[in-house]
RNA sequence: CGGAGUGUGGCUCAGUCUGGUAGAGCACCGCGUUCGGGACGCGGGGGUCGCAGGUUCAAAUCCUGCCACUCCGACCA
């Protein structure tokens, strides 16, 4: 993308309203833009990372078998009533009604549309386990949202649904979407760590929340250092074999936000495994059994010829806020850095003297080279200072800056500069594509 | 939902107390000089001062109502 051509309008001073730093980043950077109070338009450079980290997100679904589907923004009411959600959910669920007069709600999630989905269509225990999810806009108001798209009213989830025949196999489910989850924020480069969750009224031990670990985070986060130290199970598990050992091995070690901290337990460990940190949450995955299948019918024959309400677990992801959560968890004083597997872009080339032949070649080269390669470059071709150039490349963070300037061009060469840790170094342009492109 | 506050060019803000020609910096347009960490000079464009009423010879400024947004607290991907 040439600059010149592109829409990324970069702000020199955050404006007044942004609090945290990824929201003043993002406003800086030129990804979003206030539309209402808790609801955003995605600028281009915005939009860009947010499909990044969904399709991120995507694969490792797919990859431990759940199934994508698209259900709707707007749901009956109705399906709500049969639920006896309608009423309990309260303010936060937006209200609509078309012109009929008939009841509508914009989803806060979509626990009632998939049991529909799933009871029209699925009878036997032969067919499970499923499970389905959709990555979709939901709507909950807030009473007060804040903090940009960390805490929006509108947000895009990812939410996914398990359909079991009993609980030691709705388990298995859960088990895979624990380990799942790991993988995803270790793709985004983030450091995550699934704490206890309250389980709520259906009780038991199969409810978790992911923390990833900012400075800025809003909750407190207690946990046993090798936990955090573990690391992702990786992609390469047996998604279909026994995934409880390596479950175990995790919850079994201490990890507790606030809420849930015990520090009785939390102080019996050795003190050089106790760690403390801020955390975002980022992920919820839980259990709820039969909560939704009985009321609205969701049933399914077993073996034995009984029908039994289907054992349901779900299993959110929010996607937006982890636009921002990556950003609290990796920036400078400068701006953003991505990680590379989300940045906007994979590459920046800054033309230091547009204008210049020497320049203008030797970028167009680059330009054509990283593309060619699938870097999906940024090529900044604008008719501007350098300085205006660096300060946009470090702000909006993407991982590499070719920077091709006259001076350099003189001696045959030009500088490679890391985003992330700053590094540089002075080579000839073909060296510099080739320690880019690997 | 309780409490507090703010609305003035795209952004950051002054001006409001004490009514009297709408301002600055950044951004934008033109010309020129510049050019390795958000340049400089000269010239220029852009604002019914959130909206609606009221008071007054005169309202960004005073009064009333409404709307929007922000912050603190209680609540949550």
């Amino acid at each position: 993308m040439r600059l010149s051509r592109y829409f990324m309008p970069t702000l020199r001073e955050a404006p007044a309203d942004a609090q945290i730093v990824s929201h003043q980043l993002m406003l800086r950077a030129g990804m979003i833009r206030q539309e209402a109070a808790g609801i955003y338009a995605w600028l281009p450079l915005g939009l860009r990372v947010l499909k990044k980290i969904e399709q991120v997100v995507r694969e490792e679904m797919n990859r431990a078998g759940a199934i994508e589907i698209l259900m709707p923004t707007l749901q009956l009411a109705d399906l709500w009533r049969e639920s006896g959600r309608y009423d309990d959910y309260g303010k936060e669920m937006l209200r609509i009604k078309d012109r009929h007069e008939r009841d509508l709600l914009y989803g806060p999630t979509a626990e009632e549309v998939v049991t529909d989905i799933f009871r029209g269509y699925i009878k036997s225990y032969k067919e499970l386990p499923k499970n389905i999810y959709n990555i979709q806009w939901k709507f909950r108001d807030e009473q007060r949202p804040r903090f940009g798209v960390m805490r929006g009213r509108e947000f895009l989830m990812k939410d996914a649904y398990s359909f079991d025949i009993d609980e030691a196999a709705a388990r298995r489910s859960y088990n895979r979407m624990f380990l799942a989850y790991l993988n995803v924020y270790a793709r985004l480069g983030l450091k995550a760590i699934p704490v206890k969750a309250d389980p709520g009224p259906i009780g038991g031990d199969l409810s978790h929340e992911f923390m990833i670990l900012a400075d800025t985070g809003e909750s407190q986060v207690f946990a046993h250092r090798d936990l955090v130290e573990m690391g992702a199970p990786g992609p390469d598990i047996d998604w279909d074999g026994d995934l409880e050992p390596e479950v175990t091995r995790r919850t079994s070690l201490y990890a507790a936000s606030d809420e849930m901290h015990d520090a009785a337990r939390f102080e019996a460990m050795p003190e050089d495994k106790r760690m403390t940190a801020r955390g975002i949450e980022v992920g919820h995955i839980f259990y709820f059994g039969d909560k939704y299948s009985k009321p609205m019918k969701a049933l399914v024959t077993g073996p034995d010829g009984k029908d039994t309400p289907v054992q349901m677990g779900s299993y959110g992801v929010g996607v937006s806020r982890l636009v921002a959560a990556i950003i609290e968890a990796s920036h400078d004083d400068s701006g953003i850095i991505w990680p590379a597997s989300v940045a906007p872009f994979g590459a920046a080339v800054l033309n230091l003297r547009a204008g210049d032949a020497a320049c203008d070649a030797a970028s167009e080269t680059a330009y054509a080279t990283l593309t060619a390669a699938g870097l999906d470059p940024l090529y900044d071709d604008r008719d501007d200072r350098p300085g205006a150039k660096f300060a946009a490349a470090d702000l909006v963070g993407i991982p590499w800056q070719l920077i091709v300037g006259p001076k350099g061009l003189a001696e045959g060469v030009v500088e490679l500069k890391a985003r992330g840790s700053g590094e540089r170094q002075t080579l000839p342009l073909d060296a510099a594509l080739r320690a880019i492109t690997g």
